[in-house]
DNA sequence: CGCTTCGCGTAGACACTGTCTACCTCTCTG
DNA sequence: CAGAGAGGTAGACAGTGTCTACGCGAAGCG
């Protein structure tokens, strides 16, 4: 018996989850595939997991985890200059949304999650505080309050992650390299560089 | 016999996917359960659309040509004034995004959709390309091409529509109204209004 | 007119899904 | 040692998308 088996099927599930999630995508993702990865039969999660979103739940708090990891790391790159932490920052999220594809989509995928259950929508406010923090450390006196600034470029940020994913971008502004793109949000919402 | 039922089925099935799609949401799209509110068997279908996925399509292409005509629609009320015009393009398109919240998801969930046929991701273009001429009107000359500026604010704006549908705005901004951050990714990417 | 073809809808099968329920088998405890 | 309960198994059920065989009715044609 290996040590794998040995570990609570409840972990095994998640991680089941997440492998079969970055090799073959989020429809994949049926409740009755992942028990068959983990090794057990079909009736089996249902002893950690209620439901098949709930499961699903988990794999995404996961992915929040794992990003807001990454973040972070990006972010200690540059201990000094808020502004090179927020472009890491920028830089990190599309970079996980590009890497990790089917993932992201889980993430934002509210209809496959328990997004009305408490700490599944919480999940992305730490992140969101970074990000605030990070904002009005580079525009110490504007007249838009900090969290709308946040908001905003969160939002952007997302949105390339989004329409890149889609290929829209692409199309639209007929480049293949999403920088420019990332460069002129952050220029936007922040002014430029070097002010 | 009605002209409902006289009418061409294609459009009937398409009709009762909007409909569907517009009282009950994305999952309610079974292929069945349309067949069923058209009023026909489950494997008709089947000889206007060669598949589940292809139905989905047709429906998603009927909502972004509702999408191009109310967006110019609301264009067409400020004629003068480019700026103006972006500002009703934008909160054309958070109205959109918000009233039909079904349509606008199924409209940019890719894995429904046939996006690698023709025609679908192609779609979005002119509407791009309308922003993309407002953008080069508001700035004539910035180092930043059109294109880019075009698709940095779109992407902020469909960031926007994503995350305020998710509630993940409303959460950390804490705030219940678009407006402000509609105003902030305007101001942000275009420089302030009276300039 | 009679026959054939064919567009288009019906009906059933198949594999697969999520959920529910009855069972079975361990292990821990009094 | 007996019993209880946690946790995995296996089968049923309704629902799904796709495929196939069938039927019907109208149009075309000698």
């Amino acid at each position: 018996m290996s040590d794998q088996d040995t570990a609570g099927l409840r972990a095994r599930l998640v991680q089941a989850g997440v492998d079969l999630l970055t090799e073959e995508g989020v429809q994949a993702l049926s409740l009755r595939e992942i028990a068959r990865r983990a090794g057990v039969s079909h009736g089996a999660p249902r002893r950690h997991f209620p439901t098949h979103l709930s499961l699903l739940s988990a794999i995404a708090r996961q992915g929040f985890a794992d990003l807001a990891d990454k973040v972070a790391a990006d972010i200690d790159g540059h201990r000094t200059d808020p502004r090179a932490q927020l472009m890491a920052l920028g830089r990190g999220y599309l970079d996980f949304a590009l890497a990790h594809r089917g993932m992201f989509e889980l993430m934002f995928r509210h209809d496959l999650l328990e997004s009305n259950q408490l700490g599944l929508r919480e999940t992305s406010l730490p992140l969101f505080q970074i990000l605030v923090d990070l904002v009005s450390r580079v525009q110490p006196r504007s007249d838009v309050p900090p969290p709308v600034v946040a908001g905003a470029l969160w939002s952007n940020l997302h949105g390339i992650a989004q329409l890149w994913r889609w290929g829209s971008l692409q199309l639209a502004t007929g480049t293949d390299d999403v920088e420019p793109l990332l460069r002129a949000a952050l220029d936007a919402h922040l002014g430029p560089a070097g002010r």
